[in-house]
RNA sequence: CGCGGAGUGGAGCAGUGGCAGCUCGUCGGGCUCAUAACCCGAAGGUCGUAGGUUCGAAUCCUGCCUCCGCAACCA
């Protein structure tokens, strides 16, 4: 191991992911975005001996979940139960690991909203306001702005919906409307007073213009930096966080008319990361653990880094609400970095739930390998604009990348040796120039992978890493081990040790990424699972449980001549062409359905 | 004139005043241990668009077009 990457052993770092809202299953979008980004990042952190908490949950309330539920006759319980073992499912299968994934719909969760809820409101970070809401009588509750439906003032368009016109685009209040009603079963709608507490964000945004400016902002993506700027120069305004709702957190004060009043998601879900640390540190036997990752040590610097992965509509959530709602409560460390993605089209559209002209996750998830997944789902990652899923590219992508330089360096090397001595690491000769210029290779891009993922820069850190593969193909091709085995045994030999130890340093580089096909070739390549000393990757997130932390060790390491391999096989499989027809014959029938 | 981001060969990107580049793909040739990697060569771009500044513009300025997010009751 390196000396920098000593230096940084032993910190704690917070990765925390945006909540998936639990009335619909992941889509592609959502995995590439923010839940992959995250865990390639935990991963990395845990390898170079970092303390990672990686939490994340269901986020269980809302009126869509409360719809839905009414829909189909169920509780919204039920619905949150359905989607949250859907969102389970996914990870195990995709290798994604968490500490925690949780529920909001939890005691502990409630406890601390609520906590926090009285505290701001003691501190005076909360102010009560009266305001007009829609209200449906036959649904008997009062319905977000865009569920109300009803004649555009300006264009007459008979289906602009409360919060703003589709067809000529002008911004309304649901009262502006004509014959307003609910968009759910067109029962008209009335507008009764109702009263609500804010989160008041303007006595909040000295406090919140200090931390931006406390540093230079200049790692965050120009796209967040540029959106948190912006709100902070229009001035900061209350915002409700409480609604007439049944399905949420309770409001914690004594007064009957809140009695029906309920907290509202973005407030709650917000604070979802740190409850879930709570009950991270519950479970695991340490109530007080949760410290090592929140709790503002004396000289007001944080314990951790705090990292946030979540998607562009999501930002101002986590530069400004969430700050200003920890600034409020106080003690509690801020957002490290928000690495925002923008979002993932499909065959050049825009993905439509609505419309089913979306990619499911669960769809694909058992057609084809967890790391034919990951790898494009990081490659084609919408990390710094708008990219796109064509099945197309998908199928190049993976057999030429994945496959075809990737894998089959490893088979290539790994069945030459396998089949020529007699399965051990040959021991190697004299290294001539080449063999020194590649192991140096080796050693640069494991120093430049590695600033490139501290970085959060995961395409490109990717990307170098494959590039070491292809350095390595090529040095093959030039030495020709094949050729020179008839004559020159041992000179053959020393070739193949060196292109061992490249496979070795590429089995550490690519593990953040494809860790089922690290964990093989380590295999392969005849350490023991789970020894620790590269990619032991020794247990999975289970359903709201804790994972075990891997041991993997983050380091450029020798493979000992002598060591037995193991039979090799093939570590990614190559896809049929004809994928590509069938994958975009499912989307169109979904769409028709 | 609400705020912000983006537009460069088929795809993904780099390029902040000096001959438009890189990776992948495509086409032709070579080589072949391997899931056909690697090597050599070629085609392909009026840099979204119109104008301006300049000896010189992808780059600086202005207008327009298109896509995306936000717009404080979507989460």
């Amino acid at each position: 191991m390196t000396e920098e990457n000593n230096k940084k052993t032993g910190q704690n770092i917070l990765v925390s992911v945006a909540w998936p809202y639990a009335n619909g299953p992941f889509h592609a979008g959502h995995i590439s975005g923010a839940y992959l980004p995250a865990d390639i990042f935990a991963r990395f952190q845990r390898a170079i001996g970092n303390h990672v908490l990686m939490v994340s949950g269901s986020d269980s309330h809302g009126t869509p979940i409360t719809i839905r539920a009414e829909q189909e006759g169920v509780t919204p319980l039920e619905i949150v139960e359905r989607y949250h073992a859907s969102f389970i499912k996914t990870f195990e299968t995709l290798g994604i690991e968490f500490d925690l994934f949780t529920k909001t719909y939890t005691e502990n969760h409630y406890a601390i909203t609520q906590e926090i809820f009285k505290t701001l409101l003691r501190k005076g970070f909360l102010y009560k306001e009266k305001m007009v809401g829609s209200y449906s009588e036959k649904q008997a509750r009062f319905l977000p702005d865009r569920y109300v439906e009803g004649i555009c003032p300006v264009c007459k368009n008979p289906k602009a919906r409360g919060d703003q016109c589709d067809n000529c685009g002008t911004l309304l209040d649901p009262a502006q409307l004509g014959e307003p009603h609910s968009r759910e079963d067109g029962s008209p709608i009335t507008f009764h007073e109702t009263e609500h507490y804010f989160l008041d964000l303007a006595k909040l945004q000295p406090a919140l213009e200090d931390w931006i400016n406390s540093q230079d902002r200049s790692y965050w993506r120009d796209n967040t930096v540029a959106y948190t700027k912006n709100w902070l120069k229009e001035g900061l305004r209350g915002r409700a966080i409480t609604r007439d709702l049944e399905w949420g957190v309770p409001v914690p004060i004594d007064d009957p008319t809140f009695k029906d009043k309920r907290i509202y998601v973005w407030f709650d879900a917000v604070i979802g990361y740190y409850s879930a640390s709570h009950e991270w540190a519950k479970i695991q036997g340490e109530p007080e653990a949760w410290q090592g990752w929140w709790k503002l040590n004396e000289d007001g610097t944080a314990p951790a880094r705090g990292y946030y992965f979540l998607g562009k509509d999501n930002i101002t959530f986590h530069t400004i609400i969430w700050p200003a709602i920890l600034l409020g409560y106080g003690g509690l460390a801020l957002p490290y970095d928000v690495p925002a993605s923008e979002f993932l089209n499909l065959e050049g559209e825009k993905m439509s739930t609505s419309r089913n002209f979306a990619l499911w996750v669960p769809d694909v998830e058992e057609r084809y390998q967890p790391d034919q997944l990951r790898y494009y789902l990081t490659v084609a990652a919408p990390e710094t604009r708008d990219s796109n899923w064509s099945w197309a590219d998908f199928v190049s992508r993976i057999n030429n990348e994945l496959v075809g330089t990737y894998g089959n360096l490893v088979n290539r090397v790994l069945t030459n040796v396998y089949k020529n001595y007699e399965g051990k690491v040959p021991a190697p000769g004299q290294l001539d120039e080449a063999d020194r210029e590649l192991l140096a290779a080796r050693e640069t891009a494991f120093k430049q992978v590695s600033e490139l993922l501290e970085g959060v820069h995961l395409r490109e850190a990717l990307k170098e890493a494959m590039a070491l593969a292809t350095l390595a193909n090529r040095y093959l091709d030039e030495k020709a081990p094949w050729k020179v085995i008839k004559t020159d045994r041992e000179a053959a030999g020393t070739t193949f040790w060196v292109a061992l130890q490249i496979i070795n340093t590429l089995k550490v580089l690519t593990y953040p990424f494809v860790p089922f096909a690290a964990e093989k070739l380590h295999e392969y390549l005849g350490f023991e699972a789970g020894d620790g000393t590269a990619t032991a990757y020794s247990g999975r997130a289970k359903a709201g449980q804790i994972a075990v932390k891997p041991t993997a060790k983050w380091a450029v390491e020798e493979v000992p001549a002598g060591q037995s391999l193991r039979q090799p096989q093939i570590l990614f499989s190559k896809l049929d062409e004809k994928v590509v027809e069938e994958e975009r014959q499912r989307l169109l029938d979904a769409v028709k359905s």
